[in-house]
Order: C-alpha cells, then sequence, then structure tokens
RNA sequence: GUGGCUGUAGCUUAAUCGGUAGAGCAUCAGAUUGUGGUUCUGAGGGUUGGGGGUUCGAGUCCCCUCAGCCACCCCA
C-alpha cells in the first residue's frame, strides 16, 4: 500500500513557496504595484494561454525554443506566454481604439521558458512589466528609468547601477563601418565584454561575423570609452563622424540623462554605458539593465527599452513603446543571498492567546473588534499553556501578543507582550477595543527579528 | 539543449581500504497547570534523491533517471 504511493515533488524550475517567502514576494510585488500606480501606470491582466501563431517568431529562434507548447484538447495548437510583451502586443493592436494612446500598463504575472535552470533562473517566473505605448516622446524614457530607479528604492535597494544605452548608437556606428547587416553576432560577442577580456571578444567577434580585426578593434575602442556620463557622450559625438542616426541616439541618451536628474536620480545611480548590447531585438532606442553592485553576475533585475513598432506583426497601426521588467524572481534570489530578506511568517501583528478556557466568547469579541479597525490579528486555537502559545507567537514573527485571564478582566484591561523586548504594557479594555486599537496603532512596528525564514 | 560538479532526516552535516547510518539545529511531548525567543529530559523522523548492476555485503564502485549548482547559450 505504502510502495503506491505518489512521491510528491515539484517539475525542474517550479517551486513551491512556503509563507515566509511568499511574505517577502508580495511585499514586493505590493511595493511595485505602489510605484507603478504612483506614475499613472493602469493594472491589466492577459491569458496565460495564447495561440501559437500569436507566440512564435516574435522574440528568437531560442524563444521559440523554449516556450511551452501543446495541443489542446480541442485541437487547437496553444503555448503558454513566455514574456509579457508579446501578449501586450496582442492587447494593444486588438483593443488600442477602446484605449487611446498613450496607453500605460503594468502587468505583473508568471511568464514560463522551458529553458535550463540556474540560481535566480526557474522555468516558472513573475515579471512586473510596466510600459507607455503609443509615445515616440522621450519623456516616457525618462520616466522608465526614473521608475527603475523609485521601484528598487521602495524595495529597499540602494546599492544598484542602472545601465543605459540606446541602440541607435550601436546601430549607427555598426553602419558607418559598413557592418550594419551584421548587427546580431557582433552585438552578442560585444556583451560579453563584462565577463571576458576585449581580445577574446575581439576574436568572436571576427570569427562570427565579417568584420575585419582592424572593424573589431574600433568597434571596441568606441565602446570602451571612459569618463562621466557627459564625457562619454562628448566623445562619442565626435566618433559619430557625422552620422545622423548615430547622433540622433547619443542625442536621445543625453535627453534621458538630463532628464532623469532633473527627476532627482542621483548621477552616479544611472551609467551609460555603450557595451551593453542586450535585450530583444525588438528594442530599437533607449535600453535598460540594472545590476544590483553587490551581485552583478547574478545577471540583471530590471531590463527593458524602446520599441518603434510593437504591434507590426498584428496591425498596419505602428505603435511605438518604452517599458521594462522587474525580474521578481531573479531579485529574490539575489536578495536571499545577500541577507536582505526578512523572515516573517504572518502577515498578522497580534496574536491573541486562548488563555482562559472559559473565555472564548471575549477573546472572539476582542478579534472582532480590532479588525473592524484595521488590525490583522490572530486568535490561537486552543487553550494550550501559555508558554507554547508564546513560542508560537515567536516563532511566526506575531510583533504583540495580547493576554487577558481573570485578573485583567476584573480590571476590565488586558496585558500586551512585546514580543521582541518582552516588556508587557497594561492596556485599558473598553467596549469596542478603542483604546487597545490606538495603543497598537500608535506603536510602530518593531525591527524584524533576526532569525530568517 | 550541450559539457562539468553535486545529492545522507525539514536544515547543516559524520561515517578510515566497500562491512547493513551517527550528530547538531528545527519539530513534537514533558520538567508541582499565569509568560516565549537562553535550561534539562524524552520522542518522532533516513529502504543514504529514485531505479538497476557488480559483490557474500554498497551511502561508499558502475549505468540510467530525477533534482540542484557552474560554464556555454540565452535571458528576468
Amino acid at each position: 500500500m505504502s510502495s503506491d504511493r505518489i512521491t510528491p515533488r515539484t517539475l525542474k524550475g517550479f517551486r513551491d513557496f512556503l509563507p515566509a517567502a511568499m511574505m517577502q514576494r508580495e511585499q514586493i510585488i505590493d511595493t511595485a504595484k505602489q510605484v507603478y500606480r504612483s506614475f499613472g501606470y493602469a493594472p491589466i491582466d492577459t491569458p496565460a494561454l495564447e495561440y501559437l501563431e500569436i507566440l512564435t517568431g516574435k522574440g528568437s529562434d531560442e524563444t521559440d525554443r523554449q516556450m511551452y507548447r501543446f495541443e489542446d484538447a480541442g485541437g487547437r495548437q496553444v503555448g503558454m506566454r513566455f514574456d509579457l510583451t508579446v501578449p501586450l502586443a496582442r492587447y494593444c493592436a486588438q483593443h488600442i481604439n477602446e484605449l487611446g494612446t498613450p496607453f500605460k500598463r503594468y502587468h505583473i504575472a508568471p511568464v514560463w521558458r522551458g529553458e535550463n535552470t540556474h540560481r535566480g533562473r526557474y522555468r516558472e517566473f513573475m515579471q512586473c512589466d510596466f510600459d507607455t505605448i503609443g509615445s515616440q516622446s522621450l519623456v516616457t524614457d525618462i520616466e522608465v528609468a526614473v521608475v527603475i530607479h523609485e521601484l528598487l528604492n521602495q524595495i529597499g535597494i540602494s546599492d544598484f547601477t542602472l545601465r543605459i544605452n540606446n541602440r541607435q548608437v550601436l546601430n549607427g556606428l555598426l553602419e558607418q563601418l559598413g557592418l550594419r547587416d551584421q548587427a546580431t553576432p557582433i552585438l552578442r560577442a560585444l556583451d560579453k565584454l563584462a565577463k571576458t577580456d576585449a581580445e577574446t571578444v575581439m576574436e568572436e567577434m571576427t570569427r562570427q561575423s565579417t568584420a575585419t580585426t582592424e572593424q573589431a578593434a574600433k568597434i571596441l575602442s568606441l565602446v570602451q570609452v571612459t569618463g562621466t556620463n557627459g564625457e562619454i557622450l562628448d566623445q562619442l559625438e565626435k566618433l559619430a563622424d557625422g552620422h545622423e542616426a548615430t547622433l540622433e541616439g547619443i542625442e536621445a541618451l543625453r535627453h534621458v540623462i538630463e532628464g532623469t536628474q532633473a527627476a532627482g536620480v542621483a548621477q552616479d545611480a544611472l551609467v551609460l554605458d555603450v557595451s551593453i548590447a542586450r535585450g530583444l531585438d525588438y528594442y530599437t532606442g533607449t535600453i535598460y539593465e540594472t545590476f544590483l553592485n553587490a551581485l552583478p553576475q547574478i545577471g540583471s533585475v530590471c531590463s527593458g527599452g524602446r520599441y518603434d513598432n510593437l504591434t507590426g506583426v498584428y496591425t498596419k497601426q505602428e505603435l511605438p513603446g518604452v517599458g521594462a521588467s522587474l525580474g521578481l524572481d531573479r531579485l529574490l534570489a539575489a536578495m536571499e543571498e545577500l541577507g536582505l530578506l526578512q523572515g516573517h511568517r504572518t502577515p498578522a501583528k497580534l496574536l491573541v492567546t486562548f488563555f482562559d478556557r472559559d473565555r472564548l466568547s471575549d477573546y472572539l469579541k476582542i478579534c472582532t473588534a480590532l479588525r473592524r479597525r484595521g488590525l490583522a490579528v490572530e486568535l490561537f486555537p486552543e487553550p494550550k499553556k501559555l508558554g507554547q502559545q508564546l513560542k508560537y507567537a515567536n516563532r511566526q514573527g506575531f510583533e504583540y501578543a495580547l493576554i487577558a485571564g481573570t485578573q485583567e478582566f476584573e480590571g476590565q484591561r488586558c496585558q500586551i507582550k512585546d514580543l521582541s523586548t518582552g516588556e508587557s504594557h497594561n492596556v485599558d479594555l473598553d467596549e469596542q477595543c478603542e483604546q487597545l486599537a490606538n495603543w497598537l496603532q500608535s506603536h510602530s512596528p518593531t525591527p524584524a527579528s533576526e532569525h530568517a525564514g
């Protein structure tokens, strides 16, 4: 009999979340929502499953290969979304007449990619996208950088670098060298510059594309321009040699950098990096990548860019846009490694102990009154020994425990024990628990205890 | 998907040339029944990720498989 039992397990790259982990996830999601909303982005959602033809051929061959696909019970060829941008494109092509432009939306949802797993890389993971559709104004490019900056700050991360670049600059420089049609292999090689040395990159460039050694060297010299953002722009301008598209890209970068500074982003938090080339093929303007300074090797935790024509494959109407995506799971993996996570297991602030077995109705009444005043409270379900109840309260991460027995009820008060300090406070118990609620609300949450989930 | 490394109770881990698994933490229960996170005692929990093979005998050797990590690739 027992040998017939099924081993409980999850698929490679798919995970369960315990309450302590889920609390962290929800906290970041809530923060993202609040930041996106503060800029006027509105929520949307789309189905997890789409017709296969909607999804294929929109990213790269690689994303097609990684997509989960199957035939549904009705014989339809379907695929699971591998990002939120392609569904957004379909969504806009379908609804833009009802929406109008500029259309600002955020979308927080899981996506699926059947690729090999890694630290911070899963087959089911959550993306927190925000985009502005239908505007070519650089104001929207500026806003994306400001949102990313604000988002990470609100999450509680200050030690990060937001790197930006512009595809027009890269493409323009390649065009000057007559290598425009070699952009993909060259940019792919270039992208490895952060991981390896210039020689290796040059070698790959000449091997994977038609570029000569001289051309490869030129590209690297262009990309390795150093200095402050302003100095880099000035130097690039000279190197552009009057090439129109390149100069346009440089001007765009200048605007974005100046704009973000005007918006209050510290100068050193935004770095112009001509070597970042990544991002999906559909990016055409500004591109963004965000690295945690303490853990750059985990990759970008928030990336995005501008695209000229989101909906081209679905409709004649051209819709430009710009946006970025926070990689929630990668960020959490990084935060866990960096010890930035706290270990609360309960969303409730107060545990009402079931102390006197004859006073259940009083405890229930107190809980209801407090909840009606907006406090999250939990009643311990059994009249166990107080020590055990307090142990539970401590383990779950409650901030306070309410203790009330005959002595307290006779004096029309209760005992509130601060679980982080061990101190007890006597608080009056009126009919509607008004004083108690006020007491709890006026005592700011104690800093999270050290024990991490 | 390709190549490499790893896999012992919930977690961290011990086991000498192959001789049938030990511990710490955690959990649960107690220590003359109103106070936890720092004591003491006890208990549960492992067919050593799973399957097969070699052997008198395998956690230890071989093969397959699953999962994790690293590199490539790609990306959040």
